[in-house]
RNA sequence: GGCGACAUAGCCAAGUGGUAAGGCAGAGGUCUGCAAAACCUUCACCCCCGGUUCAAAUCCGGGUGUCGCCU
């Protein structure tokens, strides 16, 4: 270990990372910082699956609970808080446990990315959503086709969103960048852990977590929330979880179609997870078997980079 | 036992003579400012046997199975 040391504890959600993470810097002395999109936000703690009271105050957890529902979060901002809070451990002489699932959180405290020069507008964005509603996708795409034509190379037709986004980012700077012109973030030492276990495994147990998030109270958690004001359509509330409760109080279905549809969801965002996280070579990948401790997985980690 | 209906992918399902729609699930993938988001790719010789036909999931006969009704 050297005094730049960042373990990053990753793999699809369920997999146990939060537990895995709070074990390791017990062990190691460290602090877990979450990258995670959903723990961020306040009010969210049952159906984004956060750290327990008891382990965030054995070890200490930053960025949970950090930002309002309705804030404007963006990976720039992200990027932000994780690298200041990633420095802040190390300059105290701890190891920071960045612990969580959002791919794109993820590259923004492994490369040497800059948003600097893509300010997102929303009066902008407005207005080229509206042009694509009158025009359609395909015409958006060629619009990106005459402006940048290599990230409308890279971009999908139908994929309207990133269309306008790759509009935005050149119209304000250099356009969107591809990820293989950024280097690794040279500022630490990673220790990049990524947790799977075996799919059919796994499924069991999103599954079996959705139930017990219920049985905890997700539903008041939703409707607390909606409460309070905020809308269904933020960002934060189209997490998993939140956005089938929602339909479930709006009277769309029942509870049992709810729960069904949130581990469908959730199950479908463990895949993505885990084809994203194959992209890093330099990860080590690390195999969860039925029967393993949470110390025999915390060994195997630590013996992993000797 | 009799009569009738149906039999198409893991599930739902379209197709009634011209070489198997679609949806869901599953699998694989893309990715620099909404990322728990958005998007893409892929997946069947149609219950079995025989017949008619240039051509059958489609028509005919016989099996088998399921469902319904009757006795």
């Amino acid at each position: 270990m050297t005094d730049k040391t960042v373990y990053i504890i990753s793999g699809p959600t369920a997999v146990g990372k939060s537990l895995i993470s709070y074990y390791l810097a017990k062990r190691i002395g460290g602090e877990v910082v979450n990258c995670d999109s959903i723990q961020l936000y306040k009010y969210m703690d049952i159906g984004s699956a956060k750290p327990s009271e008891r382990e965030m105050g054995a070890v200490k957890h930053h960025l949970y609970s950090l930002v309002e529902p309705d804030d404007n979060m963006t990976v720039a901002r992200y990027r932000e808080m994780a690298l200041e809070t990633i420095d802040d451990i190390l300059s105290r002489g701890k190891t920071p446990i960045v612990c969580g699932g959002t791919g794109l959180y993820l590259n923004s405290i492994l490369y040497d990315m800059s948003f600097a020069d893509s300010e997102a507008d929303e009066e902008r964005r407005a207005e080229l959503e509206e042009l694509a509603e009158k025009n359609g996708n395909e015409y958006m795409h060629q619009y990106l086709e005459a402006l940048d034509p290599e990230a409308a190379a890279r971009i999908h037709p139908n994929n309207l969103r990133k269309i306008i986004r790759a509009i935005e980012a050149f119209e304000y700077g250099k356009g969107v960048l591809d990820l293989s012109e950024c280097s690794m973030n040279p500022n630490y030492d990673f220790r990049f852990i990524v947790l799977n276990m075996e799919r059919e495994w796994l499924y069991e147990r999103i599954n079996k977590r959705v139930v017990r998030l219920i049985k905890l109270g997700l539903v008041e958690e939703v409707s607390s929330l909606l409460d309070k004001g905020y809308d269904p359509s933020l960002p934060s509330m189209k997490g998993i979880g939140y956005k089938e409760i929602i339909g479930y109080l709006n009277g769309e279905y029942d509870l049992v179609d709810a729960e069904e549809l949130t581990m469908k969801n959730t199950r479908h965002y463990a895949k993505r997870q885990i084809t994203w996280l194959k992209r890093y070579d330099f990860a080590r990948w690390v195999e969860i078997h039925k029967g393993e401790t949470v110390g025999d997985i915390v060994d195997r980690i630590l013996d992993y980079y000797g």
